[in-house]
DNA sequence: CCTACTTTTGACCATTTGGTCAATTATGCG
DNA sequence: CGCATAATTGACCAAATGGTCAAAAGTAGG
């Protein structure tokens, strides 16, 4: 099926037989970022790049607002402005552009991590993170829609990336944390429960914004209500840390 | 087009005029426990309300596992164990099923809230009310998915529910925590954001389980798992509250 | 048994949708 | 310019899907 085929459009076959493999990392380097690093390829076109772009963030507000299922690639389509086929000639298929979306969420959703260092002050280090992921879930709701989403129906297309990629990581700031209350800096509580309660209770800002929104009788969260969000987490998970 | 139409199936044409309306309320009492309280009918046969009663479960667990688009009447019928045709006999139409299902989670998930009045010793209602949420979490995972998966799309089905309903519930419960915080009976706290954080940090167990357990690296969580999980997310939002 | 009804079911559409393809148009380069 | 390659696009298809229908099969009461 992958074989047989004229030899026009070799990139697309590329992306299509690529798409197939089950190797979430490959799909990501090359879908998400594809050719910047090759062999002897030509610089990639300016064009191309800005065109990946803007499918890559239609599909994210696409997904984020009807799920893999409800979303369509003509819909998808019109959002980024080109015509339907041209996705395919990019992504090869709609598991694809799904899959890149959702590789590069994850990317930006690590990084925050990156200050929860033995080295750090807790208090500081536990503020910064919570405050960066805060910050994200304003700034970038329709990302946190489509990974919540992907989680929410058992995380068909990432599975293996959180078992590579994030438990790896996680057993990282795990033992971090454990070290902190090891040597009395903390009140003690379950290093891992902690983080899934500052993921919850952050992204609930991105994810079920509606809801915050209808409780609080306002159309949207303005910068103001923002801070205020910000800094109840804030102190009442330093708090239930006994960082306060 | 509903008015022109063969006298036969009256309870299926019905159905069908009353999921065209905007009004989920009336569609909820109806469609979730159908003609229980109705003028001079006669009482609901076993069958019909057993049928019912296994579509809705179906459903649950499709719409769970796929959201409203990626689920198919085709699937929630075999998981039902009954011909596709009946499902639109009993709910008439694939939305009107999903509202449905809708409006029986929401109706649980008010429940708890009930031991959250003036009268109340803060921490032992507010334990309460996590403990309960954390227990169904574990307990209805699929009821807590679908929820959640229409909040993350923006409520297209339940908007004017949750203004409706939702938002005056949670003024008086509101009005009781920032009762209780005047009294000096706890550490002042957002109380709005106090439940969106309950909401999040409870319903994470329910909605994100794949997350977790691929972070913890168990395939689920066992009853051990369970209770160490609530006995962390109680104390560190009571601590938070001031309330250890 | 008969009558009026509810319920069940296989077969059947019309529409939507992901994906394909061949033809056409840019684009870079020698 | 002329050639090869990359990119674009309108038209199209096979499969899936929500929904329909008419006929058949219960079922309760007289």
């Amino acid at each position: 099926m992958a074989a047989a085929r004229p030899a026009a459009q070799p990139r697309r076959v590329a992306a299509r037989s690529r798409a197939t493999r089950a190797d979430a990392v490959a799909t990501l380097r090359e879908a998400a970022e594809p050719r910047s690093a090759e062999a002897g390829a030509a610089p990639p076109r300016r064009k191309r790049l800005a065109h990946e772009a803007a499918i890559l963030q239609a599909a994210e507000r696409v997904f984020a607002g009807a799920g893999f299922g409800g979303a369509t690639m003509a819909e998808i389509a019109k959002a980024a402005g080109l015509p339907k086929p041209n996705l395919h000639y990019y992504f090869g298929s709609k598991k694809a552009l799904y899959r890149a979306v959702l590789e590069r969420t994850l990317r930006e959703w690590l990084e925050p991590a990156d200050c929860i260092v033995a080295t750090a002050e807790p208090r500081e280090a536990l503020e910064r993170y919570i405050r960066e992921k805060m910050r994200l879930s304003f700034a970038r709701p329709y990302a946190s829609r489509v990974w919540a989403n992907e989680l929410l129906h058992g995380a068909p297309e990432l599975r293996t990336t959180l078992v590579r990629t994030l438990r790896p990581l996680m057993r990282r700031k795990v033992a971090v944390i454990d070290q902190w209350m090891a040597e009395g800096r903390m009140a003690p509580v379950d290093s891992s429960h902690l983080f899934f309660t500052i993921w919850a209770a952050t992204q609930t800002y991105a994810d079920f914004e509606v809801q915050i929104c209808a409780v609080l009788g306002c159309a949207s969260l303005d910068r103001a209500a923002q801070a205020r969000a910000t800094q109840h987490v804030v102190s009442l998970i330093l708090r239930g840390c006994g960082l306060a």
